[in-house]
DNA sequence: CGCAAGATTATT
DNA sequence: ATAATCTTGCGA
């Protein structure tokens, strides 16, 4: 009878591509809904071109430069919200993207769809995820399964960094 | 103050 | 391949 401790801020204080792989299977809690994460990307700092963090902190981007374990959520293209979480120690800039999670049979993928199917908007910006239960990502029990590495989605610097992964082959 | 770009998605 | 849609960041 395992008792479902929310993931601590050390499990988020690590290499922000470490965090990205270890995410997969983790079920993520927001309010009511929750979600086994099936899809992440890890973005840096100043070794990466493709993050928001890449030229110095800006008003958007100053959380991926705290501590770790907080939520980063930007709107984009006008339309769709996208949640991180923050990873590595205060002032090392880094970030993990949610880009898809599985409820039951219903998949979210796309780091907008999970958004708005959960109701996550700016509101929920800088939110630590480590110590509220309404808002946290649990180590619940998940069947194996195997680990796509890809590039990332959606932009056009760092293509040559593979930090995308993708939950496949579920047993 | 103006403007181009953007970690997307649904549609053609 | 492209429209939808608007915040953000940067340059003037």
């Amino acid at each position: 009878m395992s008792k479902h401790i929310g993931l601590p801020t050390s499990f988020f204080e690590r290499h922000a591509v470490d965090v990205a792989q270890d995410l997969l299977g983790k079920t993520l809690v927001f309010g009511s809904f929750e979600g086994v994460i099936t899809e992440t990307e890890a973005y840096r700092g100043l070794d990466d071109p493709a993050s928001h963090a890449f030229k110095g902190p800006t008003t958007r981007s100053q959380v991926m430069f705290g501590p770790a374990g907080f939520s980063y959520v930007y709107f984009i293209y006008g339309m769709y919200h996208c949640l991180n979480i923050v990873t590595e120690p205060e002032g090392s800039p880094s970030a993990v993207l949610l880009r898809g999670l599985k409820i039951g049979k219903l998949h979210l993928n796309g780091p907008g769809k999970l958004c708005k199917y959960f109701g996550i908007s700016k509101a929920h910006n800088q939110m630590n995820l480590c110590e509220d239960l309404s808002f946290c990502v649990l180590d619940k029990p998940h069947p194996p399964f195997q680990t796509l590495t890809t590039p990332r989605i959606g932009i056009k610097q760092g293509l040559d960094k593979a930090w995308r992964f993708v939950m496949v082959n579920e047993v």
